[in-house]
DNA sequence: CCATAAAGCTACCGCGAGTATAAAATCGGC
DNA sequence: GCCGATTTTATACTCGCGGTAGCTTTATGG
């Protein structure tokens, strides 16, 4: 039970940000910082030096020590959780942001601006939790494995393109995108629910997305 | 220099498999091992033990230690490519028998299916590769965060399907495929061309993908 | 002022990636 | 048929990182 920090406050009345003042008295030592703002320091310390901060980094960056950090925190799993989380809220307060007001299409193109921008501001929070944070392997490899996996599908999409008398420039975009569909679903599908649905079913609902889009049914928000 | 092997040949003519009976004549010690058989080795044993194997593991199970493995096949990363390439190879095969005769809409499906078969076959070389080597936290995170990100994107392409009478049930891959979609296309965007494609013209081109379809242009093999 | 409680720091452990060095095995030359 | 050259392999190590044990410090309640 490391991550489990007891709720009693009121030491002092408040170190900073959510001073709720439970009259519940509380013997010790104050404690000097807490997990939010741990986290913090940990953005800031992958901004500094990229996504392969160790933790003792990490923790440094936030002027404590390591066994510090994995009290508030807990371990590397849950430091990445937690920044997960945070990343998720933010790119959800902006595709909310950027959905007000609008439906159809124009809700779809900017709920995919705003993610990009989201994760483009925050590239190395992204990369972090994505898992470069273990050994620099992972992400640079499974680029390169998509890039390859894409080119001969980028290759048939712009042939098709340029036969149909349409612009090639999109080939190599949706290769890629299509590359990244079939790996999330295929991890989903692989490590989470193994065979409650079928490969047949799956490929099925996968090709109606890809053939036909999203139009026919309205996509996203309430009309 | 090191994963650059001499490729001179005939030391006893012929260890195995290769065995192409070059006249270089080729003093030393003849090697026990070869590339090929390490690379099978290390399937074995991510097989076996799952994604996370030691490299001294595989090496072991190669019947080598292994300063051995690293002469030939090089480090972590080299490793990694390897097995990337040969299982790239595996899904090629599949995806073009798969295509031979189709075309349009059954073509694309069968494509799918067959990329989802291979990774299903090899579901830990599958994992290995796309970076559950390094530190297990990787590869569920990342799914954690995908599923997370694709629940209200599904909830609401469930509702519009109920409301345009349609069956909801593919909400729940459509979300994890478009959350995948971008996930990767967010990578190679941030990683590879930096500025060299603006954020407002991928989006444009990625909800074309998402609105429209395939369908209009033909989407992959020659007609 | 002292006992008690909580938090932090120093110093450590274990493990896995990657490597220096010595031993083993083969062939050409004499 | 032995010797030295040459190449591979194995033993035994270093290094760095994630994670932890136990002592020390700082506070509060009596």
């Amino acid at each position: 039970m490391r991550g489990a920090r007891p709720e009693v406050g009121r030491n002092r009345a408040g170190g900073g940000r959510g001073a709720r003042n439970t009259v519940v008295t509380r013997r010790g030592r104050p404690p000097r910082t807490d997990r939010e703002r741990l986290l913090d320091a940990a953005e800031r310390a992958i901004r500094r030096a990229g996504p392969q901060v160790s933790l003792e980094r990490i923790a440094r960056t936030a002027g404590v020590t390591k066994p510090a950090l994995f009290a508030h925190v807990g371990d590397r799993r849950a430091l990445v959780h937690g920044l997960a989380e945070r990343l998720l809220t933010r790119i959800e307060t902006a595709v909310q942001t950027a959905l007000v007001g609008r439906e159809g299409r124009a809700a779809l193109e900017h709920m995919i601006r705003a993610q990009l921008d989201t994760i483009a501001a925050d590239r190395h929070v992204y990369a972090f939790v994505n898992g470069a944070g273990a050994g620099d392997t992972t992400l640079a490899s499974t680029l390169t494995f998509a890039r390859r996996a894409a080119a001969p599908l980028a290759a048939g999409i712009a042939e098709a393109r340029v036969r149909a008398g349409e612009d090639p420039a999109p080939a190599e975009p949706w290769g890629i995108a299509i590359i990244g569909m079939l790996h999330m679903v295929g991890l989903w599908w692989l490590g989470d629910r193994d065979r409650q649905v079928d490969a047949a079913r799956l490929a099925a609902q996968l090709t109606d997305l890809l053939w036909n889009g999203l139009a026919p049914p309205i996509p996203n928000e309430r009309s």
